[in-house]
DNA sequence: ATTAATTTTTAGGTAAGTCTAAAAATATTT
DNA sequence: AAATATTTTTAGACTTACCTAAAAATTAAT
């Protein structure tokens, strides 16, 4: 049973591990945490004591097995929320992070596994990102910017990148949403922009737009 | 802005005002929260600087219309929860309370307005007892035990009082559930036992069934 | 290869919430 | 009404998670 603080500092760690495969430095988690770098070196070594994490003194930590399904456990809790609370309480996508962040450590296994029955077993989060399965693993991301897209190509729209309030209406507007196909019916290879087809209707997005939104190829 | 422990104890204290109006003692509170009375007396202190509740040494602390009203919301978040785990994710009666002991303290207005239209208003929980509204107004109860019903009354279950796993799967036997109308066919006034009647279904049940069933009179 | 700059750890301290043990106030008995 | 029992509070200590300031190790610069 861990605390939230112990919960918190392990799903951090996890994210900067994809930064940092070689090993994460306290400096590195107090940032990220927005604590001090004399917090962050208590609290890895009290998650090195619990065996969640191995930890060399000046050289930085990498989490355990053990370490690594927690967090994955957490995470898996962080996005089912924010679908359910985007798809059942219609969030916005911009507005259900911060809540999520909290819901993520209710502690209840079969809360969970019935919370992802309900949503269908959603296997991306609004955000497009991956929801790790029961044991812990991770499918792998087959989310692309839309920018990367060519002219011809398709794609749904999984999540988004930038998540201001502003852009997230741009999207609304033009009727982009999760789950909506999108099609590349122009691309200038310039300046990046692109004509695209959504729902019948025709758009103008800029690079801008393009690269702060993610689609999955289909 | 309040933390987890000082929550539970307004929470906690308010509950107990039904019992003792005249004033609660810090031996009760640290009953109730599993404590010890020395660590009641410094929170009620803590709380009392707060102005969340008055209190007078050695005679017991009452919550002030403040202190009321974050209790109020407190338990309308607990009652919400419990009606989602209910009737969302099919959990039993006797499984949601813990779990809402733990969702009653996630921080957003916004998400308990939400859940609140998303369950349709819902104005009693899974034990029959009343919802408050957004301002913290509850409704007066309007349950009753079934064993209070005489010979031809009808009621609409609501709750249970007691809620162990076997009452639970022997009401479930006879489809005795939230919502459904029971009818008093017959009432022994000896031993309180009664024959009712469920979706055209009769069954006899005896008292100790009738004194843990919560109705609402129609 | 020293020196300087940076990163990281250690040492000691604080606040929240708990505890035990002892003191003080209140309630109950005789 | 005094003695006893119970309740309640105070005092001092512990743990968690944080902090600041100083020391130690590592890295970068000359």
């Amino acid at each position: 049973m861990l605390t939230l603080a112990e919960e918190n500092y392990i799903k951090n760690i996890f994210h900067l591990q994809q930064t940092f495969p070689e090993g994460v430095s306290t400096n590195a988690i107090a940032e990220k945490l927005e604590t001090k770098p004399s917090s962050a070196t208590d609290m890895v070594q009290k998650l090195a004591e619990k065996n969640l994490l191995t930890y060399v003194k000046y050289k930085g930590t990498t989490l355990t097995e053990n370490g690594k399904n927690i967090a994955a456990n957490i995470i898996r809790k962080h996005r089912l929320w924010e679908v359910f609370l985007l798809e059942k309480l219609h969030f916005q996508w911009d507005e259900v992070h911060e809540i999520a962040e909290q819901l993520e450590h209710i502690q209840s296994e079969d809360l969970i596994n019935r919370l992802d029955k309900f949503l269908d077993f959603p296997s991306v989060d609004p955000h497009g990102d991956p929801i790790p399965d029961k044991n812990g693993n991770f499918k792998k991301t087959e989310k692309k910017l839309l920018s990367k897209l060519t002219k011809g190509q398709k794609g749904i729209c999984v999540g988004v990148k930038e998540s201001g309030s502003d852009f997230l209406k741009y999207l609304d507007k033009r009727n982009i949403r999760i789950g909506v196909e999108l099609m590349v019916l122009e691309k200038d290879d310039f300046d990046g922009s692109m004509t695209l087809q959504v729902n019948n209707e025709n758009y103008f997005i800029t690079a801008k737009i393009s690269e702060n939104l993610y689609v999955q190829m289909t």
